[in-house]
DNA sequence: AGGTCGACCTGGCAGC
DNA sequence: TGCTGCCAGGTCGACC
């Protein structure tokens, strides 16, 4: 998916255009990315409610409604909101809303990895109650990353990745925080040192925050909520630069496979 | 409990 | 051109 900073924007877009609007209609076109009841089911208790608020947790898009539902919706991958004054479905949408001031919110999903769901409590979603903290949020510090690190045996990258470790970063930006950091990818979460912990805070911190300033990272399918690609790509230092020179020692870097996932390092810089 | 692996899906692309 | 195999930004359940 889209990780923190890709999601963070979508919601920043969907503040501007989606606030305020209520659905007027919403029209599904494969019911698959629907959980937890059908597409009628759905469709109906969206129908002429307003949306009140739009928050953001980890990978996950919060959508608070005036019928005291939450729309919850995790675009995985490949999925997509992205606002159109036409109703006509473009090459994967599943589903378009029609908002009450006349355009259109398409949700596209080209693997249908990702999930819609209303609930009337946030805990009906377990991955919400299970998600560490916001890396960008007051709990993540240096002290408590140090403490949550002592005891875990994974590969460090591997464990930054877990959402239930803490929010929001994925494939891309676990690389590059390592990269900035200095840290090899494969060394053991609990061996690293109190003078490298700080570093991976702030460079968890750093990169993620230039991110969402430069409106995400696109490799393949992520776009904002205007179909735009984002402008983080120029910062990428490691990720899906297998072989190409490292921009601070010039040797290779190197792509490696952890729990199943491409791994992208400079083995000279990243001890 | 912590850790690893495969499943869930489709489409784009490299290689032949 | 057309086929095959591989790859993809996440999450979850099964298993060791």
């Amino acid at each position: 998916m889209p990780e923190l900073p890709e999601v963070e924007t979508i919601k920043r877009d969907l503040t501007k255009s989606l606030l305020g609007q209520a659905v007027s209609a919403t029209i599904v076109y494969d019911q698959r990315v629907i959980r937890g009841c059908t597409a009628e089911a759905f469709a109906a208790q969206l129908k002429g409610s307003t949306v009140e608020a739009i928050d953001r947790r980890g990978k996950a898009i919060v959508i608070s409604l005036s019928n005291r539902k939450y729309l919850v919706v995790q675009v995985m991958m490949t999925g997509q909101l992205i606002f159109s004054s036409e109703q006509a479905p473009m090459a994967m949408t599943k589903i378009t809303f029609r908002l009450s001031n006349g355009k259109y919110l398409h949700y596209n999903d080209q693997r249908l990895f990702g999930r819609l769901q209303i609930v009337h409590d946030l805990a009906e979603i377990p991955h919400l109650q299970t998600m560490g903290p916001e890396p960008l949020g007051p709990e993540f510090e240096t002290a408590w990353l140090a403490d949550r690190l002592k005891k875990r045996s994974m590969p460090i990258k591997t464990l930054l990745m877990n959402p239930q470790f803490v929010a929001g970063i994925g494939n891309i930006y676990a690389s590059e925080i390592l990269f900035v950091s200095r840290i090899n990818p494969r060394r053991k979460a609990g061996k690293i040192k109190p003078e490298e912990i700080k570093r991976l805070h702030r460079a968890t911190i750093d990169v993620l925050q230039e991110a969402v300033r430069r409106r995400g990272t696109s490799m393949r399918n992520y776009r904002d909520g205007n179909g735009q690609k984002g402008g983080f790509m120029k910062r990428i230092k490691v990720y899906g630069r297998e072989n190409e020179q490292c921009y601070r020692c010039d040797g290779p870097i190197l792509k490696i496979v952890q729990a199943g996932r491409s791994t992208f390092f400079c083995k000279t810089c990243q001890r």
